[in-house]
DNA sequence: GGTCATGTTGACTA
DNA sequence: TTAGTCAACATGAC
């Protein structure tokens, strides 16, 4: 689940209920999630101090602690945070728990522990130490988008999932852009003309806007996207056509045949 | 009850 | 530079 949409889903989230309070205990529950910190580092860092503020880059959501550095948050392939006072409340797969003064606490849920949680100076430094690409949405114009794309030999998919090319898009979302801008997956990126460029960019702002405005919430996404289609055999919502399931680069992918004509 | 697939990334190989 | 495979992990479907 969580791709670029659903992460902002998340920090939006953790700015309405989590900021400006006391964090009065750290729950490690799952040590394996700590990506290059302890357990006591964690905590030393976080307790007595506030959530001051959040950013996002790609798939990862980052929150300023007061006068120290910034957690760093990263899902996997499944994880969302959740906020409550009471025990019912509590999610299943706690990692990390924030106890603020004010009775309520924040929980970091990562059943599949594909997640990570980590440390950084600031946002920026990460971002360059690990050559992620320009954020999907906030640090994309067309001319980079095409620069990015331009010569790579890959497929369209591959690329648009290429975190170090363009950061935060992932499976899902990959098959919806291409699906909405009427484009073959396994279609080259260099061999994509100018025109087809253009679409291809106006559909990956407007899947992730779309998706975002909806919470990131399928059952609320438009009649038009292809995800509650995804699955083989199921009804193109456009043309009606039979949807097929492709295999790249090791994942699976989902299109329709009628709509998004395969490479030569 | 085994096998397979699943939205993540990263390491490895060719 | 790129694609393919595997591994990490937990769980549900078949």
């Amino acid at each position: 689940l969580p791709e670029l949409p659903d992460v902002e889903v998340f920090r939006r989230y953790l700015n309405a209920t989590s900021l400006h309070q006391k964090v009065q205990a750290v729950h490690v529950k799952h040590s394996r999630v700590l990506k290059g910190l302890t357990r006591r580092t964690l905590q030393k860092r976080l307790s007595s101090r506030e959530l001051e503020k959040t950013a996002r880059h790609g798939k990862h959501l980052f929150v300023k602690v007061t006068g120290n550095g910034w957690l760093r948050l990263h899902f996997g392939m499944s994880g969302f945070l959740r906020y409550y006072k009471n025990r019912s409340r509590q999610p299943e797969h706690v990692r990390l728990r924030l106890d603020f003064s004010n009775g309520y606490c924040l929980a970091y849920d990562n059943q599949r522990l594909l997640g990570q949680i980590g440390w950084v100076p600031r946002p920026e430094k990460f971002i360059k130490d690990e050559n992620l690409g320009p954020d999907a949405l906030e640090d994309l114009d067309f001319e980079k988008f095409r620069q990015l794309l331009s010569g790579r030999k890959a497929s369209i998919k591959s690329a648009l999932m290429d975190q170090n090319a363009i950061a935060g898009i992932g499976n899902i979302y990959s098959d919806e852009i291409l699906f909405q801008a009427k484009i073959h997956p396994k279609a080259a990126a260099k061999n994509l003309v100018k025109s087809k460029l253009k679409t291809l960019y106006e559909a990956l702002h407007q899947v992730l806007q779309e998706a975002i405005e909806c919470r990131a919430d399928p059952e609320k996404f438009p009649g038009h996207f292809l995800v509650s289609h995804r699955g083989e055999g199921k009804r193109c919502p456009r043309c009606g056509g039979s949807i097929k399931k492709i295999k790249l680069a090791g994942r699976s992918g989902y299109v329709c045949p009628g709509c998004q004509k395969p490479p030569d």
